[in-house]
DNA sequence: TTTATTTACGTAAACGTTTGCAGCAAACCG
DNA sequence: CGGTTTGCTGCAAACGTTTACGTAAATAAA
């Protein structure tokens, strides 16, 4: 089983291997004729052309990668969604990395990257990461980089997020008019500016309907799920006044229910509650949950094309600029007035 | 900014490339010295080698593909992370790819990966997909292949699956004893060996209770989720003796519950409800519904150690083993009994 | 001492593709 | 008819890495 490639082609054709490989490529210089030709016969002995022998020549991978914390987390496979599919679109490869929100781990495989195996790079940024060395190193190495969701702000690139001020405000304002008046917001403690960003718009929604900012009513969460629980609970026993939970993610969310659960706190008629949250059975949870929904699908295809756009144009470095995908405020029962 | 290369680093080094490339590669027939002035410099300057020339000469990409229908899917996003974690430990990158369940996009996808972008597949195939060519035709390319979950009976190579058998045999069970006597099946129809297996543990289980078959019951589901609904709320309606529902698929389980709230039955008290799902809050749906849960995780990691074995070993078309990992059926409230 | 053997390094040829350059007809222009 | 253009093709040099082979010196064996 000889290997089939442009030399064997060529052999067979009796032609060079240049013609060949210009044929192939479509290029202006070579005449219908052989085109034709030389297109029969590659059909024929299904050529397909070495991806690595054309990237190590052309210094082009045709592949982006995606680094992200996670997967199994319907955010992040919908945004993946859409990146494959603007990839797809565009003749471009994915490469998926999970950092775990591990910060070493992150480094290691931005490290690694820089190889030259892609030509750009898609990032949610581990939320442990601190220092953005490694991000910055990118610049040297020639490959831009877009953020998606959770962005960095120490790095100048371009950026893709939802409104998370507004949705945030909008999440609180929500709780508010439903009747609320002590209001607990949690959140992921890090430096991560979306969740900054999340808790101002809790504080000014507070604030604009006077109500006072209580620091004892914002909990910090944390990585292990079953430590969240505890600490909730707790909150929960000690602000018995609590009638209201604003989760600034998912898991936050889901464990309010499972504390509300064991406590005997009836959702919502004792405490309502609110959470970002892509969980497509959101709507059949006991009760319904409201949530403000992430247009995930958009934000990764979004966030695709704009990196792609930059890598066709060999553009290393991209301008700042920010694309802010709206939220959408989804009222169920679990804030439901009465 | 001159670029770092083997060759840039041997010019600094007074050597030569060869014994540069050795060093870092640890051969055993470069000194110890040099190794480490070697590795200092290649430190200090940021070295990464390019993989594509270094996938070019060795013919060895470092790289796995995976093709699914979708990653919108707890299941699959789970098998993922197993996956990426297992190229992870081996050095490997993972190239992800959806076909959502297009048999044409299978094709050109397949079709791609044979220019020796990835030394191996990972493959769970599309659901219209009848023709197995482009698959078979993987092997002229070297390219070994383990299937897991959505297999493909007619390709011998290694697979990674469930006990979908006797999990439906289970599920069917589960139901009986719950009292059910008119049970439906929620299947979606092609011809995967898969749906196939679970349909036959149901016939099973009902000839080994003594309930007769009927065919009416089992519901041929289709791609669009809004047919289904139809579907499923004509079925009840036309049969209204139904009070069990086993469903082959997540999906069709939620519909099942969306139907229910709509006409009004109850669950569990009217009609139990079990189905195949990766769903983490089914916990917390109203009612809670009882699943069978694949290992999704173990999946995805178990078949990318067979393959990376395989890859290894440069074993281009691997035994056709079969390994089941076995699911777990919740019992909640969904099928209660009362 | 001579002859093997080992150690440490260099030379150069691959891997398959792309592309600048040159060549060489044929066609065109003055 | 000399000269220029145009259309098609081939030659050969890259891209960065790996590795078979050669070689020189150092060491061991005789």
């Amino acid at each position: 089983m000889t290997p089939v490639n442009l030399k064997s082609l060529a052999e067979e054709l009796n032609m060079s291997i240049a013609t060949v490989s210009r044929a192939l490529r479509d290029s202006h210089e070579v005449s219908e004729a052989t085109k034709t030709r030389v297109r029969a016969l590659a059909a024929a002995r299904h050529y397909e052309p070495n991806a690595y022998a054309s990237s190590l020549r052309r210094n082009i991978s045709k592949t982006i990668g995606v680094v992200i914390p996670k997967v199994a987390n319907h955010f992040f496979a919908l945004a993946i969604n859409g990146i494959e599919e603007a990839a797809r679109l565009a003749g471009y490869h994915v490469l998926i990395y999970l950092t775990h929100d591990d910060y070493a781990r992150e480094v290691s495989i931005v490290q690694h990257l820089k190889g030259g195996r892609v030509d750009g790079l898609l990032m949610s940024v581990a939320s442990g990461t601190e220092d953005f060395a490694h991000i910055k190193s990118l610049r040297e190495a020639n490959i831009p980089i877009v953020f998606f969701d959770r962005v960095c702000a120490e790095v100048a690139t371009a950026k893709v997020t939802t409104n998370d001020y507004e949705s945030g405000y909008q999440a609180t304002e929500h709780l508010i008019q439903a009747g609320c008046r002590h209001i607990a917001h949690l959140l992921i403690s890090n430096n991560l500016s979306i969740g900054q960003f999340r808790l101002q718009g809790y504080l000014d929604a507070l604030a604009a309907h006077g109500l006072p900012h209580d620091p004892d009513l914002i909990l910090h969460g944390v990585m292990d799920n079953q430590q969240n629980v505890g600490l909730i609970r707790e909150l929960l026993l000690r602000r018995p006044d609590i009638d209201g939970v604003f989760a600034s993610v998912e898991r936050l969310a889901i464990s309010t229910y499972h504390v509300c659960n064991e406590l005997g706190r009836r959702i919502p008629q004792d405490i309502k509650v609110i959470g970002f949250s892509n969980l497509e059975a959101a709507a059949l949870l006991d009760p319904p949950l409201s949530t403000i929904t992430q247009p995930a699908y958009d934000i990764g295809r979004e966030a695709a094309k704009i990196l792609l756009r930059a890598v066709e144009k060999k553009k290393a470095v991209l301008p700042s600029q920010s694309v802010v995908l709206e939220s959408t405020l989804f009222a169920r029962q679990s804030t439901a007035q009465g």
